[in-house]
RNA sequence: GGAGAAAUACCCAAGCGGUUGAAGGGACCGGUCUUGAAAACCGGGAGGUCGGAAACGGCGCGGGGGUUCGAAUCCCUCUUUCUCCGCCA
């Protein structure tokens, strides 16, 4: 969402970056927002102008009745009444463009940065950089749910018989992989000076329209039935949602966290779940990165988030990329975004393990997050990142790893949360 | 889950239908005194938000709604906190 008195100073800008983004159909938006704008602003003068008017006659009633002049009072409250009737209209009138304004800032989208690629849609994403080298072993990688099972380590079957498509059971030295990785992340991140942090894993409506938009909550969230309760599709909704409203002291930012959640997606309309594997699932574990900061430092920040996936990853010598967001790809609340991708030795390609976003003042915006200054209050910058998520990160780990044996060497980093094991074989 | 009480500005807190369109403290800022500080004394200010070039004005006493000429004050509702009971890792 933009600052209205930047859509009204900048039309052209505004439309510029809607083309950029290939929304043309949102063109139109721009001129109608400032003329709703307009008008509002006339309203509001008006409205302001007659309550003024009622405060200081509805203050002179008090001064009459006080003094017993019971009949000049009620000829002013005849008055007053009259006023009111007047507002009544021009409030309703104020609500209802209100409400037309809104539902059309959401949908403009937010300024892109300067640097994001120009391109239609994923295919036009850029690869920026590769981390590591790609390496094809002379020996073939079964899919990851086979190794997984082949290692006693995997149990779609009975999910699927117990909560359906979509649930897993992890087990044994599998099960154990997956949460040395999260606690590794953790303590990865605590390293760099991030705050770790255990949130609400249930958020309520107000707050998950807070983070996203409303075709987003209908595909991802998941509702408990009779509480307005949603379960959190990632930490950063109630990482993010815990600022609402607030008012940060400049001394105080940045605040940079590292947040540890389940996260539960129902994956309507997205790819589809993948029958057989863990690559899209309803439910997976993260540890994700929040960071609150001013807006001219968001641009640093962005740079440092992706960067400390990279070496994350390569930490557990999975070789990735970084794959950045083309203007068309950039989600309508995002002004930079990339994604860290894994090397997939099966598949002999990259694939999507976490991805990095600054939202400039959007999110700040929309729940205001604001920072208190010697010239006032300003919106901070919002960004997120994923560190690793749970199994899509073990399946990088497992590939990469995959000795022609059937085992798996276990990252040294990870070895300590393994209680010293090198390697996980079948018994 | 049940029963009560409460929510006022950075903090404490008065107020319970009209000179409160928020008293009084504390902290804070400025000053006097002092070599400097502390103490004391004097002075200052509603933080936020919206409209406006500004002057100024609107909103605003946990959120939302209502009654009234007029609401911090009365009514409804939601949220949160505290106390007691019940239940439970």
């Amino acid at each position: 969402m933009l600052d209205i008195k930047f859509v009204r100073e900048n039309v052209d800008k505004v439309k510029e970056n809607i083309k950029k983004k290939f929304q043309d159909e949102k063109l139109p938006l721009v001129d109608e927002v400032v003329e709703i704008d307009k008008k509002i602003r006339d309203l509001k003068l008006k409205g302001d102008n007659l309550r003024q008017e009622r405060n200081s006659k509805s203050n002179e009633i008090g001064l009459l009745m006080r003094n017993k002049k019971i009949e000049d009072a009620n000829k002013l409250k005849e008055d007053v009444k009259k006023i009111n009737d007047i507002l009544i209209d021009i409030e309703k009138e104020e609500t209802i463009l209100q409400e037309q304004i809104k539902e059309k800032m959401i949908i403009i989208p937010q300024m892109i940065d300067e640097s994001v690629p120009i391109g239609k849609d994923d295919s036009e994403n850029v690869e920026i950089e590769k981390f590591g080298k790609p390496v094809v072993p002379d020996y073939e990688i079964p899919y990851h749910a086979d190794i997984c099972e082949n290692l006693n380590g995997l149990d779609k079957d009975s999910a699927g018989r117990t909560s359906g498509n979509g649930f897993y059971y992890l087990i044994g030295d599998i099960a154990r992989l997956h949460e040395a990785m999260i606690s590794y992340a953790r303590d990865f991140m605590i390293d760099k000076g991030f705050t770790y942090c255990i949130p609400p894993f249930m958020i309520r409506s107000d707050v998950v329209t807070g983070v996203m938009s409303f075709k987003e909550m209908e595909n991802m969230m998941y509702k408990i039935e009779n509480e307005d309760l949603y379960l959190i599709g990632t930490s950063e909704h109630s990482m993010i949602g815990r600022f609402k409203n607030q008012i940060i002291k400049e001394e105080d930012l940045p605040i940079a966290m590292t947040s540890y959640s389940p996260c539960f997606r129902k994956e309507v309309g997205a790819h589809g779940l993948e029958e057989r594997g863990l690559y899209r699932v309803h439910q997976f574990e993260k540890q994700e990165m929040i960071v609150l900061c001013k807006e001219e430092d968001a641009m640093d920040w962005y740079n440092k988030m992706w960067s400390y996936t990279v070496e994350f990853f390569r930490n557990l010598d999975v070789p990735v990329r970084t794959l950045e967001c083309c203007s068309g790809d950039l989600a309508d609340l995002k002004v930079k975004s990339c994604d860290v991708e894994a090397w997939s030795p099966r598949q002999q390609k990259y694939f999507e393990v976490g991805s990095c976003s600054t939202l400039g003042d959007a999110q700040a915006r929309r729940l205001s997050i604001r920072m208190k200054t010697e010239q006032g209050n300003k919106l901070v910058a919002t960004l997120n990142n994923t560190v690793v998520a749970s199994p899509r990160g073990l399946i990088a780990v497992i590939e990469n790893n995959y000795q022609e044996d059937g085992s798996i060497l276990i990252p040294k980093v990870l070895q300590p949360y393994m209680g010293g094991k090198e390697k996980i074989e079948k018994k």
